[in-house]
This record gives structure tokens, C-alpha cells and sequence, in this order.
DNA sequence: AACTATTTATAAGA
DNA sequence: TTCTTATAAATAGTT
């Protein structure tokens, strides 16, 4: 009954036993705060954590299908954010692509303004680099040859 | 510099304002522990919070697609002949609201590429300009940071 | 955004 | 695994 108890160092257990006892702890922690945070702040929210043995733990505000569908949509834009843009208003589109496909935009429009970069890996992050340099030269390309002071 | 300091109620927080606050305090707090605990426990952890207005913010310790795919291979197990879902289609009045606000967002992601930049003024191109310079330094200090090559 | 009084989470031990 | 408890971390209200 002694010994200083510390905050560990956030790399992987090493010992089995204490790495279990550390998931079952956190895992319970995570989840509580998961819903909290949705019910608090009106969010919708979708978590899945696999064990290392392979067990499924899940959590969803709404339902996990339904949030694995909007983010599929949000995933979309991405993808075709470098192409020459043409946007596809086909006259069949309902709310709820709409609704996705700006939501979408919005979180493209964020990384393009450096926000919620954390979930881009190297590549995705050069992509974007290049797409800001690009966008940029155009930009003052423009102001040149603008009208105005 | 008094007042009781006691834990709030878990229900929807009513006030816009601490609603915010709230929500950016308790998503930090969030995706720290999904991350601390996929590094802690070998464990896949993915995890998608959708704003109240409709921005989403992502963990994903491999990435998202692979675990939705794990997670869709194991629900489908639980899973019996599925119902066509129901998808809400009465949304008809906001069709148009959604569709002038994804085309502006869609115009923004243009004009941040360098496109459609000829009805912009030399203000409005400065802003801009303002702009991918500031996401452009958040890319690159976000790809220091970065693991992986 | 920064500051603290409190509450909560949790690491280690039983 | 559950409980206990010392300590670290998160956070609600304030500035």
C-alpha cells in the first residue's frame, strides 16, 4: 500500500494482465463521455473500439449504421475535391444528401483552412499542400491583374 | 471569483453559447482518451462526432474505412434480413435552403483552388489570400508533426 | 483564451 | 473482476 502512483506514459502496456485492466477501465471512461458529449452538446456520435483479442465495443447517439452513412458521404467530397468541380445538383437529390454533401463541404472548407487536420495522413496532408499553393498562386495572379488599388 | 463550481446535469445544454464552449472543451477531452486508449491497449478505435451544425470531427487510430468495414463484417453477423430503412423524406422545405448553402460552401472550395476568382475584389482577394496562407501554415506544421514519412 | 475550484478518471494495490 | 484510494486529468464557471 505505498508506491507513487503516476500518470503512465502513453505507449502500449507491455504486460498482457495490465494492459486488460487498463482497457476495461478506459474503455468504460470513453464511452461515458461519449454519450455524455452527445446529449450535452445535441451532437451525434459514433464509437467503435476492437480489443486487441477482436471483441466490438460500440457506442451511437443515433444508430451506427445511420453514422457510418453520413460520414460516407463526407468522404465522398474529399476525393473529388482536386478534380476540375462540376457539381452533380442532380434533380433527384433529397435533404438528406444535401444535407451530407454540405456537411461534407464544410469540413473540406475547415482543412482548407488548417482545422481538423489530425484525421489526414502524410499524403492527404501533401495533396492538400499542394491544392493551397496552387490556389494561392491563382489567387495573387488575380489581384495583379484586378480592377482597384 | 466564487460561485459553486459543481458538475453539470447530463442533459441538453439549453444556452447556444455554453452549448459551444462545452462541446470544443469536451471533444478535446474526447479524442484524447480514444487516442490514448488505442495506443495504450492495441486497440482500433474509430471515432466520428458530428456537430450540432453539422461539422465532423474524426479519430481513427488505422483509419476510418477499414474500421467501418470490420465493424460492418461483424454486425453482420448480429444481423438478420434487413428492412429497407426509412429514409425521411419530408424535408421538402429545406431543399432549397440546403441546396443555396452547398452551393455557396461548393463556390468557397472553388474560389480557395483558384477557380471563379474573377468576381472577387481586391478586398475579397486579400481575405482569401489572408486565408490559404493561414491553412497553409496549419498543413505544414500538422505535416511535421505527422507520423509516417 | 486563461484561470481555478471541483469533480471525475484512473493507476496501483488489495 | 471489483473495490479502494492517492493522485492525475478534465472541466464548469469565471475572468
Amino acid at each position: 500500500m505505498a508506491g507513487k502512483r503516476e500518470r503512465i506514459a502513453i505507449r502500449r502496456i507491455e504486460n498482457l494482465a495490465a494492459r486488460q485492466v487498463t482497457f476495461s477501465k478506459r474503455r468504460r471512461g470513453l464511452f461515458k463521455k461519449a454519450e455524455e458529449l452527445s446529449i450535452l452538446c445535441d451532437a451525434e456520435v459514433g464509437l467503435a473500439v476492437f480489443s486487441a483479442t477482436g471483441k466490438l465495443f460500440q457506442f451511437a447517439s443515433s444508430s451506427m449504421n445511420q453514422i457510418i452513412d453520413r460520414y460516407n458521404s463526407h468522404s465522398k467530397i474529399l476525393k473529388k475535391a482536386d478534380e476540375p468541380s462540376q457539381l452533380d445538383l442532380h434533380e433527384d437529390s433529397n435533404c438528406a444528401r444535401l444535407r451530407d454533401e454540405l456537411a461534407e463541404a464544410s469540413l473540406w472548407l475547415q482543412q482548407m483552412r488548417g482545422e481538423e487536420l489530425q484525421s489526414l495522413n502524410v499524403q492527404q496532408l501533401q495533396a492538400l499542400e499542394k491544392s493551397l499553393e496552387s490556389g494561392l498562386g491563382s489567387v495573387l495572379k488575380t489581384k495583379v491583374r484586378a480592377p482597384g488599388a
